[in-house]
DNA sequence: ATCGCCTTCGAACGATCGTTTGAATCGATC
DNA sequence: GATCGATTCAAACGATCGTTCGAAGGCGAT
């Protein structure tokens, strides 16, 4: 009855190898090794490595999106940019605050292995990202068109895009960061990280529009 | 004596490829295929797979970082954010005025490849893109510290950061917001994207330093 | 104790990978 | 035209990959 045992260990080993090495370069061997199981584990619990992946990321895509959802209907009636920010960014964190709450604080392994994900997008996963984040997107959109109604929907899209861009290159190029800076930025205080992140996006939103360029027409103002 | 030719065009199909299926899903068979070449020749030429993927990554950072550097060294006395902007991304994306300008545009291909190498990170490239990016980034920073003198200079590094990732997540992730958009959002107008990335990018640097939260004894002002 | 079901295990499968080898081919030089 | 280095080629190497298979083990119900 210890299946539902291995399933996670496996899960978690998964989440940990992904994120260090990426989906191809993590090999089920050293996999199940590092969960303690036997190699046929993964096929006979998940079928195949690729539903491997899927089953990692719903585990934890699923709560965080729906954590998401919940923040987004407690908006306030005015709600600031950094409202709107922190709803689609801090449930990804396992920020203090998520895990003195009582949902299930996503690991750092996830955080790393999503960013990866968000980026390596194997084949088998553009669908179900696509499919998971279609109706989020549109409404953090919709949201956006209320609160910035001097900008244009592709000037919002592109800025969500943005959002998305500098979140996952926060997740899983942190330690780049503390390298580069001698551990003067800690990626380890998510708080003070989410707040980096969440004030930075936050101006960028808001920022006025680009004003519309066509083409050729216009010259540039640059020496 | 054609060698350079097939050596050019390996680094080519290299370039495509490793933007469209990343570094470990590329196999040597389907590139050599790609470049009309024989399958030994990568071996030949670049020594390994590994080597070729520097080559492939060499052939362009140096241009674009020279590039930056020159940027740099033009900037006006008192720099607007958004020229200190336009120094770090306009030399990666093949603008229109990057073409008509003498050096040559990077390709298309080669700017998705770039945007998952950031990411993707195989072990043998982190030193080689840490020991490219390390002066360059230290010069950025010391620039945006005079730019913007009231913030510290850790959150000028995670703006730094967060800005490398709206555009690394721009560069490979292109493709996604458009089909995401229904078209509504064109990356092939490379010159409005990069209108849209300066505008974003400047607005979230010069926004307010974050309150120096010391962990536990702030609480966050969140209803 | 026996049965049946779920899980684990060791071993092997076929495929594909990056790399190497040695002969064939090309082209310029004398 | 012979020679020699550079390049291309077909073929194979050993290793590792994801997956499959049948037997062995564990364990509650009968």
């Amino acid at each position: 009855m210890s299946g539902d045992a291995t399933k996670t260990t496996i899960l978690d080993a998964a989440e940990a190898l992904f994120a260090q090495h990426g989906f191809d370069a993590t090999s089920l061997r050293q996999l199940t090794n590092k969960a303690g199981a036997n190699l046929a584990a993964v096929n006979y619990h998940f079928g195949s490595k690729e539903r491997l992946a899927v089953a990692v990321l719903t585990r934890r895509i699923g709560p965080i999106n729906a954590e998401r959802h919940r923040r987004l209907d407690n908006l306030p009636p005015r709600p600031t940019l950094g409202d709107v920010v922190r709803a689609f960014v801090e449930p990804v964190f396992p920020t203090t605050t998520n895990c003195s709450a009582g949902h299930t604080a996503p690991a750092r392994d996830f955080c790393r292995m999503f960013g990866r994900m968000m980026v390596d997008q194997p084949p088998f996963l553009r669908r179900f990202l696509a499919e998971q984040f279609r109706e989020l997107g549109q409404r953090f959109e919709a949201i956006l068109r209320i609160a910035l109604p001097r900008h244009d929907p592709a000037t919002l899209w592109w800025r969500l895009h943005f959002m998305a861009g500098a979140m996952a290159h926060t997740l899983h190029a942190d330690q780049q960061l503390a390298h580069l800076t001698s551990g003067l930025c800690d990626a380890h205080d998510v708080d003070a990280v989410v707040e980096q992140l969440v004030a930075f996006t936050a101006a960028g939103l808001a920022a006025p529009p680009v004003a519309k360029t066509r083409k050729s027409t216009v010259k540039r103002v640059r020496r």
